[in-house]
DNA sequence: CTGGGGATGGGGCCC
DNA sequence: AGGGCCCCATCCCCA
């Protein structure tokens, strides 16, 4: 009908004046009461509510992070929370408002209000070609956005890491220099940079290259930002004193998590850059660097869209994950031992960390700082192996190698561990005492019913069981989105983030002092109220924390014969043989006897053991009256703890130890340690 | 300088 | 999923 005709024509010419800039209004309004806020982003300390859909619709990069997950964690090395304070009202005005007046409205301690280099820098990094675009024509303006290696501008300010760049790094410029400039103060925390080992990392701080610079190129160039020191505290809502913002995991169901920026599906896009990790860094800041770009998450998924993000820079692969526990070195904290760099292991003159707390870099020497220009054309690297390529296809074809080799290589060693465990070898990993756990007809078999094919070890349950069956996984399910380290449990792994996130929700109220677990908060108590509830049996020592007793009994364990038997549930020294302290006084029935206590003890303190530990101590009371059948119940004993599942590692020693001793093939054991 | 203890952080893993 | 505990490592202090 002509009515119709009609209303259509008009519905194609009406236009609303001001309507997009009613709704942005409104939803700024939406914004700032948190009205239908659906996603919390946090920077550093501070957290941020948005929408979902405006922050999609804003940033590439965002929009990537949002699909998966309601809880956004982003580098603070890239954008502080002052800064993406900025960015997010742009993103819901339009408006860039001035730094210093946007830093005094947040009461951000003078001197430290975002440049607007720092705004162009998350600009670029988030993927916000407006506010990119925004920025530079102000920074032209100014006269301040120049080209760092070009034709200097630096005036001082940041120097070439290393040497002068080349390739790559020379044909674009970068924005360090606009630092330098008056009006736009560096960014915290130095206002100069300074010197010795701290200007390695701070000259290190790289921004996002200029996206317009390189044809085709991503506005993404992603440096391998090193650890900046933490800003000064921004009046943001507090983590801490936040409500728990929702678990990123729980909410992403599955998804590995966000990503590092995917580039420009339109071009090939640059390469991120994977930087040796300077000294004295700390290890949070070398974990970020591991987590830039975190490879393995994608290729976690083997799915359509693994290793690669799509359209986006090839992100890699993680390497192969190791084994947890068999292989940890005594590296700070066991950390980043899945990733251990080559130039670390051959000790690279440039690169004298000390072994541990820093990243374990990915071994790829080329990607070491300062040769960024070692790739040539092979600008695509995959992350684990440094292999250059020309084009992101025949890196994404390198990509799926690596996946298909990974599953070749898990399903050998999941052979090889059945085979071993077929041939009774045991496990490559692990204590061999956890094979006792198995033993037929014994007390843990029926306590522990459910039992590993890998390794042998036995469960009351089995989700239990198929918990600790991901040990044995080579790949490891649950990537930290921030450092890309891998944990076998998601919870670990949260736990682990709260580290990151620096969540430590269980105060003391007695001096304040913060804690990421409960279990950590009720050792530190005791330090108030005075309570030593674990005693040295023996020399009565007292301690707060069981495992600063259990580090003391080792102390007794340490010194002569007394090694033996110290191996004996982990626990000290064989009682009556006197440690090097000559505190070890009890008869040796006496300390058969003692050693069971201990172990019923331990037994007792995991509340699930409690009818065990009274087993066991009603089973050798009788150690204290007879040392013949004290000595011959060793090796029960031994048995017996191992089968309970306490410290199995030590359980492996304890079986070893205590068939030593009850089988006695070496008659001098017997008669050493026989009172009579 | 060394060793031991106190205290803390982080990961593994079981319940 | 979260709690709890074990283990390792580390730092600091003190004798």
């Amino acid at each position: 009908p002509a009515g119709d005709c009609a209303g259509q024509t008009m519905l194609d010419t009406m236009e609303a004046p001001g309507h997009s800039r009613q709704l942005l209004l409104q939803l700024n309004n939406q914004r700032t009461k948190g009205f239908l806020c659906d996603v919390i982003i946090v920077v550093q300390n501070a957290l941020f509510r948005a929408h979902k859909n405006v922050l999609a619709a804003s940033s590439a990069y965002l929009k990537s992070l949002v699909v998966h997950d309601n809880l956004l964690n982003l580098d603070h090395d890239m954008v502080s929370p002052a800064v993406f304070r900025l960015v997010l009202d742009f993103i819901y005005t339009g408006r860039l408002t001035d730094g210093a007046e946007a830093a005094a409205a947040a009461a951000v301690a003078p001197g430290t209000e975002p440049s607007l280099g720092a705004v162009l820098a998350a600009a670029s990094y988030l993927q916000i070609p407006d506010l990119v675009a925004l920025c530079k024509k102000r920074l032209k303006r100014h006269g301040k956005y120049c080209h760092l290696r070009g034709g200097g501008g630096g005036g001082g300010g940041y120097a070439p890491y290393g040497r002068p760049g080349r390739g790559l790094r020379a044909a674009t410029p970068v924005i360090q220099a606009c630092y330098s400039s008056p009006a736009g103060p560096p960014p915290p925390p130095a206002a100069e940079p300074p010197s010795g080992p701290e200007a390695a990392a701070f000259d290190r701080r790289e921004l996002p290259r200029d996206p317009d610079s390189l044809p085709g190129a991503g506005p993404l160039y992603k440096g391998a930002t090193l650890a900046l020191p933490p800003l000064p505290p921004l009046p943001f809502q507090k983590l801490e004193e936040a409500a728990p913002p929702p678990d990123p995991f729980r909410s992403s169901s599955g998804s590995p998590g966000p990503e590092p920026p995917p580039g420009r599906p339109d071009g090939p896009s640059l390469l991120y850059r994977w930087m040796k990790h300077e000294p004295g860094l700390g290890s949070y800041g070398d974990e970020l660097v591991r987590g830039r770009g975190s490879p393995g998450e994608r290729c976690e998924d083997r799915g359509g869209d693994a290793a690669v993000s799509p359209g986006g820079p090839p992100l890699g692969l993680a390497p192969p994950p190791r084994y947890p526990g068999s292989l940890d070195g005594p590296g700070a904290g066991g950390d980043g031992d899945d990733y251990k760099s080559s130039s670390e292991e051959t000790g690279s003159s440039e690169d004298p960390s000390p072994p541990g707390g820093h990243l374990e870099g990915y071994p790829c020497p080329h990607l070491a700082y300062g040769e960024p220009e070692s790739f040539g054309d092979n600008l695509y690297v995959c992350i684990p192996c440094g292999k250059g390529f020309p084009s992101s296809e025949q890196l994404n074809a390198h990509v799926e190698a690596h996946v298909e080799e990974e599953e070749a290589l898990y399903g050998r060693a999941e052979a090889a561990e059945v085979a071993a465990g077929a041939a009774g070898l045991g496990p490559p990993f692990g204590g061999s005492g956890d094979k006792v756990a198995g033993t037929p007809g014994g007390l843990g078999e029926l306590l522990r019913p459910y039992r590993c094919a890998s390794c042998d070890k036995s469960y009351k349950d089995p989700a239990t069981l198929r918990q600790h069956e991901k040990t044995h996984w080579l790949t490891r399910p649950y990537p930290c989105t921030i450092c890309g380290k891998k944990f076998t449990q998601r919870g670990t792994m949260t736990r682990h983030m709260r580290s990151h996130l620096g969540l430590k929700p269980f105060a003391c109220d007695a001096c304040g002092m913060r804690f990421t677990r409960q279990y950590r908060l009720t050792e530190h108590m005791r330090i108030h109220s005075g309570e030593k509830p674990y005693e040295c049996q023996v020399c009565g020592g007292k301690f707060a924390q069981q495992r600063n007793l259990i580090s003391h009994m080792k102390m007794h364990a340490v010194g002569g014969a007394a090694g033996a038997a110290g191996a004996l549930a982990g626990l000290g020294g064989l009682p009556g043989v006197p440690g090097p302290d000559g505190k070890g006084k009890l008869d040796f029935p006496e300390g058969v006897f003692a050693v069971a206590r201990l172990t019923a003890e331990q037994l007792s303190l995991k509340q699930q053991d409690k009818a065990a530990a009274a087993e066991l101590l009603a089973q050798t009371t009788h150690f204290l009256h007879d040392p013949k059948v004290a000595l011959e119940s060793l090796y029960p004993l031994a048995k017996f703890t191992a089968e309970l599942g306490l410290s199995p590692d030590k359980a492996a020693e304890v079986l070893s130890q205590g068939a030593h001793l009850a089988a006695g093939p070496d008659g001098r054991t017997i008669d050493r340690f026989s009172p009579t």
